[in-house]
Formats: C-alpha cells, sequence, structure tokens
DNA sequence: GGGAGCATGTAACGGGTTACATGATTGG
DNA sequence: CCAATCATGTAACCCGTTACATGCTCCC
C-alpha cells in the first residue's frame, strides 16, 4: 500500500512564493518581492514584504524551501531560498489539484460609477481618465515583459501570462474609455 | 470659520453597503446581501453575510444609518436599516474624495498559466474551458441585469455599471479562449 | 411534516496590511 | 557624505472568512 502524499493546505500567496522559486533560482526575500512586482502583480497579488518573509519561514518549517545564510557580505546577511524536492512535488500537485478560486475582481472606480448619483460626475470622469492611462501604461510594460520572456525558454509560461496581462490592461483601458465617453456625453447632453 | 465634515476614514465593504441603502431602500442586511450578490459582485465584492451584519452596526454606531426592528412580524424580529442625513453627506463625499485604490485583482488561473512548467498541462485547460464557461454566463446575467436595470431610472448608474460588467466579462471569455487555444496549439504540436 | 428560504447573530481564526526598527552597500 | 537601494525582521491591528447557532414562515 503506496503512501500518497496529501497536499498542503496553504494559502495563494505562499503557492505564489514558491512558483516563484520553482523557476529554479535562488533567491532572497527582497528579490522575491521584486520578482512579484514585476510580473505576477500583473494579474495577481501585490504582497507586502512583510508577508514574503513570514511565508518564505512558513514554508522552510513545512520542508518546501530551504535557507542559507550567504556569508560572503560579511555584516549584514542575505538569506538565500531555494525549492526542495517536497517543495516541487506540493508546486505539482497544487498545480493539479487545486479547485478554482474565482477570480477576485475588486474594482473601486466601477463602485463608485454604479454609486454615481451621490457625488460630482466630472470628477469621476477624471479618475476615470486617470485609470485609463495607468492602465495602457500597465498593458505596455506587461507587453515588455513578454517580450523579455520570450528570450529564456524556462519562461515561456509566465512570458504567456504576461501576454495574458498585457491583453487584460489594453482591454481594461478600452473598457474604461468607453465608460468615459458614456459619461461624458450624458454631461454634454444635460448641459445642452 | 465654518467646519468642515471630515470624510471617515471606513473600510470599502462599508462604503458598497452604505451605497446600496442610498438607493432609498429600506432594507435588512438579508436583502443587502442578495443585492450586493446579484449587482455587485460583478466588479467588486462578495462579502459574508456575518460582515454585512457587523458593518451595519458599525454604520449605525457612527450615524450613516438608522434601522427600526419592524414588530408586525411577531416573533423573529426584521431590522430594517435606512440611510440617513449624514450618510448621504459621507457618500457624497467618498464618491468625490476618495483617492483611487489601484483594482485589486487575484486570478488565480493565471497564477497557474504562469506556473504551468509544473504539473499536467491538460488539466489547465480543462479549467480554463470551464472558467471561460462560467465568465460567459456572468456576462450573460450582467448583460441581462442592465436590461433590467434600464427600466428604472434611479438605477441609471447601476446599470452602467452593469454594462461594464457584461462587457467585462464577456471579454474575459474571449481572453481565457485565447489561452487556450495557444496552450492546445502547443500541445497538439509536441503531440504531432 | 419537512425542506427551502428568510433572518440575525456570535466566536474563532488567519491572512495580510501598515508602521516601526535596523543597518549595510553603492553611486553620485 | 548623503541618499537610494538592498535586506530583514517584529508588533499591532483589522478586515473578512468560516463555522456554528437559532428560529421563523411559507409552500409542497
Amino acid at each position: 500500500m503506496s503512501e500518497r502524499i496529501e497536499r498542503l493546505d496553504l494559502p495563494a500567496t505562499a503557492w505564489a512564493v514558491l512558483g516563484v522559486l520553482s523557476f529554479d533560482d535562488v533567491l532572497t526575500g527582497y528579490d522575491i518581492k521584486r520578482w512579484a512586482e514585476q510580473s505576477i502583480a500583473f494579474f495577481y497579488w501585490a504582497p507586502s514584504q512583510s508577508q514574503i518573509y513570514s511565508e518564505l519561514r512558513r514554508l522552510e518549517s513545512v520542508g518546501l524551501v530551504t535557507s542559507r545564510i550567504e556569508q560572503t557580505h560579511a555584516a549584514r546577511s542575505r538569506r538565500l531560498y531555494a525549492i526542495t524536492d517536497l517543495g516541487r512535488i506540493q508546486m505539482r500537485l497544487w498545480a493539479e489539484t487545486t479547485e478554482p478560486e474565482p477570480v477576485v475582481l475588486k474594482h473601486q472606480l466601477m463602485l463608485r460609477v454604479w454609486a454615481a448619483h451621490n457625488g460630482d460626475r466630472r470628477r469621476l470622469i477624471a479618475a476615470l481618465a486617470e485609470h485609463r492611462d495607468e492602465a495602457r501604461r500597465r498593458g505596455e510594460r506587461a507587453a515588455q515583459h513578454a517580450v523579455n520572456a520570450a528570450k529564456v525558454p524556462a519562461w515561456h509560461f509566465a512570458g504567456l501570462a504576461d501576454e495574458w496581462s498585457a491583453r487584460y490592461w489594453s482591454e481594461e483601458a478600452e473598457r474604461t474609455e468607453w465608460m468615459l465617453a458614456r459619461l461624458q456625453t450624458e454631461l454634454d447632453e444635460e448641459g445642452a
């Protein structure tokens, strides 16, 4: 009778952190933070620094990662994390067996549109315009990121996610533009 | 020197709850829960029942809503909430002065794509197909909701948010289809 | 009679945040 | 030399969730 390995029950952020390490790099918490901000943040997550560190400690305590302190830099130590074999097995289990959580979307600006019978619509329009520009910038950054990812075979799937993100944010910009036009037209018609 | 009213610092969910009441209905916590599930959930939020009740209590304690217990139904009491004048002022302040929080997107499936070098891609493709179908259904429900909202003038902006949601989820379905096709093609080519 | 929906509430927990604290290294 | 960046960590807090608990009313 074979001992079946159970998937550990960890929060999504832990899997994201482990996911970063599954690309085989040996990284510090600080590295992971930047990694996350530059790629994962487009479609998931912008975790705080402190949580990354505590998540890493947890992952180590259950044996999914190991760490060693780099001694070269004498005084302030860097702690370097790497995924373990068990970590790889668990990551695979997660990728295969995790049941789909619904997409979490919290779009505060749409909440403001929805509640626009309170308050000044011109400010809302201004906020939407800003959001459109920001979305466009994000889309461009994601596209750029996808180009970079295409150069490294190991980043193939990360690159796919980047492409998806580029599309997502460019469509978000267009959607926002559409909403903007709707509100602006109404405002103009009332003014006329 | 005029006393300027400061915007209260409340969590976003509190504003969402207050927003529901700003449509002038007198509602129970239970009503608000359903309201939220049917419309706000498309672009924001799917809060737990318990939080709605505690949020209502908080809103009452700071004077943004009032409640009275309906006596008609003898035994089990329904508590009916309504927005106050102060609540209206605060809602307006929120709508005007809240600085834009970034959109929160947590797309677990994209996290799985991003980490697809671990694990079986065929399961990922199946999960994506399911997500595409679910997104399509959501889009259709949102569109239906927008049609209903169009009948009532007070729901004008809520209707705009519904239209936006319909577009969002239909585009989400298309985006997912695109990702699906990419992964499927790669799989086929490898198999060939 | 029983199940679905209406209706409210408490308690425990934890995920994740902000703020605070510390200090080394690097480059202008 | 000073600022920015690298780098790690603790403590307090709270938002929001799940689970539990209760009991009504309406309809089949």
